[in-house]
RNA sequence: GCCUCAGUAGCUCAAUGGUAGAGCAGUGGCCUCUUAAGCCAUUGGUUGUAGGUUCGAGUCCUUCCUGGGGUACCA
């Protein structure tokens, strides 16, 4: 509940907004027509006549004559209004005008005696008045100044994040540029985009722990999806030969920096293809995305990200090397725990071999891996929906995870279609979820069916949309990339 | 989850354990080239919540709430 002071203000304009209808005008108008954007303001407009539309950012009243700033969408210019210019019941209006009002101008362009571009206006039409206030941010000399600090209430309050800091929307603005890119490519490509259920009666294709609800005229509990993988796969099976899915994915974890319980998920999936194939095909999406940003150079955090080279392709074995200096033979599990002592990593000698290299590729390789890095050849254990190397040893798969700045931004593989041994993998994930393992999935026994009946080779990926907005609009933040990030409600 | 810091007017911030204050916004007045407009006057507070210590708490202690920053798990 506001108290006293809000109040206060509120019922100011509450009392403006009987006095705008006791002249005769409507405070919340149907439509305005104008005819420039504030962008488009420029000195080849002087003299000429135009209409704007946007919302009172600041007012200076001198009596008969005021300046005020509007903002729209593309953002912000001076107008001068003057009750000779207007007429005593125009400039009254404008009397009950408040910061925050949507109010629509027309009048001519000019420049003042300081030289700043202003809308000498002929007549005001009050759009929408404002009840609640907005914080009065100033600006000078581009510094701002009674800006709203609280991170809290930026998240909270979008709204007003976004009209106090207009520069806020740019994210949003090149996260929609981002996945544009995207679907263009792959609709170039021949892909068809698709929508596979939310509402799943059985979880998987991701290990992570699902939401959980229920349908009342079912009677029935359904999971919100963790991945669409196993549905897509099942397009695959059906016939399509290149699908692709844009999709909030959704998983009852952690809420931190770089982790919101609903997030966005590309998955692809390619017939006849393997996982050399989407490395590529991944690689020249980035590229393409990048291009299509018009961005010459990127950095995230400090680093100087180059998208001019090919993409690095190492396995795990190499990257070991490389970041720790262990020549190592991966699959030897006395060799790779010793190399985990060495690296003082809490480890136990009961661990998988799987956990072990996970444990130092987390701790020593992904953080440092900030030029594009494919990863490639997971262990079998930690990959139960690829398959395994078609030469070499069969504990690891045909797996790659591209890492940029030392975050994943991709996970892609040859997918299993072998359904004797996808059936033993799903027996291993169910063993492991008896086990008290929370993020192992369940054994689902329509995905499994559609593999007997059939899947053609096929190559797959997932990237995570949110990540690549925080890359390229460089921010450590994922509620920067998400326009109204999870909060917890006030009580 | 755990550790840690923070929360005072619509906004930005003050206030040795001793009368809760300023600027902006708001309101009234003056003002036809201002731009963090200016000048004069003025309204506005259950100091996040509930307890405790104390003659006295915004300040010290405890609980809870919300958030920030770490950290663990996960994309």
């Amino acid at each position: 509940m506001e108290n006293k002071s809000l109040k206060q203000i509120i019922d100011n304009r509450l009392e403006k907004l009987k006095k705008i209808r006791e002249l005769g005008i409507e405070p919340y108008a149907y439509d305005y027509d104008s005819s420039h954007h504030t962008s488009e303001i420029n000195e080849k407009l002087i003299d000429t006549k135009v209409s704007l539309a946007g919302r009172v950012m600041s007012l200076r009243k001198m009596g008969k004559a005021s300046f005020a700033n509007i903002q729209d969408q593309e953002g912000r210019i001076q107008f001068y209004i003057a009750r000779d210019d207007v007429g005593e019941d125009n400039y009254n209006l404008f009397k009950l005008t408040d910061i925050g009002d949507f109010v629509g101008i027309e009048g001519k362009v000019f420049k003042t005696k300081t030289d700043a571009l202003t809308i000498k206006v002929s007549h005001l039409t009050i759009l929408s008045k404002n009840i609640k206030p907005i914080p009065d941010v100033k600006e000078k000399d581009g510094e701002k100044y009674n800006l709203v600090s609280d991170k809290e209430f930026r998240y909270r309050k979008r709204f007003l994040d976004l009209i106090i800091n207009p520069e806020t929307k740019n994210n949003y603005i090149k996260r929609f540029k981002i996945i544009n890119s995207i679907r263009s490519f792959l609709n170039d490509h021949g892909y068809i985009e698709v929508e596979t259920p939310v509402l799943q009666p059985i979880y998987g294709g991701a290990n992570a722990k699902p939401f959980t609800t229920h349908h009342n005229a079912l009677d029935q509990d359904f999971y919100l999806r963790i991945a669409t993988e196993l549905y897509l796969k099942q397009l695959i099976v059906g016939g399509f030969e290149k699908v692709y899915e844009l999709s909030k994915d959704f998983r009852n974890e952690g809420i931190d920096r770089s982790h919101n319980p609903e997030f966005t998920m590309l998955e692809f999936y390619q017939a006849y293809s393997d996982y050399n194939f989407m490395m590529d095909f991944v690689e020249q999406m980035f590229k393409k995305v990048v291009k299509d940003l018009d961005m010459k150079k990127i950095s995230w955090d400090g680093h100087k990200i180059d998208f001019s080279k090919k993409f690095a392709r190492k396995t795990m074995g190499e990257l070991i090397k490389d970041h720790t200096g262990n020549d190592i033979d991966i699959s030897d599990h006395s060799a790779v725990y010793k190399v985990c002592k060495d690296l003082k990593l809490e480890v136990s000698k009961k661990d998988s071999l799987a956990t072990l290299i996970d444990e130092i590729m987390r701790r020593k390789v992904e953080p440092n891996l900030i030029q594009p890095t494919y990863v490639i050849n997971h262990p079998v254990e930690i990959s139960p929906l690829a398959k395994v190397n078609r030469d070499g040893d069969k504990d690891f798969t045909e797996r790659f995870e591209l890492f940029i700045a030392g975050m994943e931004f991709a996970n892609g593989f040859s997918e299993l279609n072998d359904p004797i041994d996808q059936r033993k993998r799903f027996e291993d994930q169910s063993r492991k979820k008896d086990g008290g393992d929370e993020e192992a999935f369940p054994i689902d026994e329509n995905f499994l069916e559609a593999i007997e009946t059939g899947m053609p080779p096929t190559a797959g990926v997932g990237i995570g949309i949110d990540r690549l907005v925080m890359l390229l609009i460089d921010t450590r933040w994922i509620r920067d990339a998400i326009i109204f990030p999870t909060l917890k409600s006030l009580k």
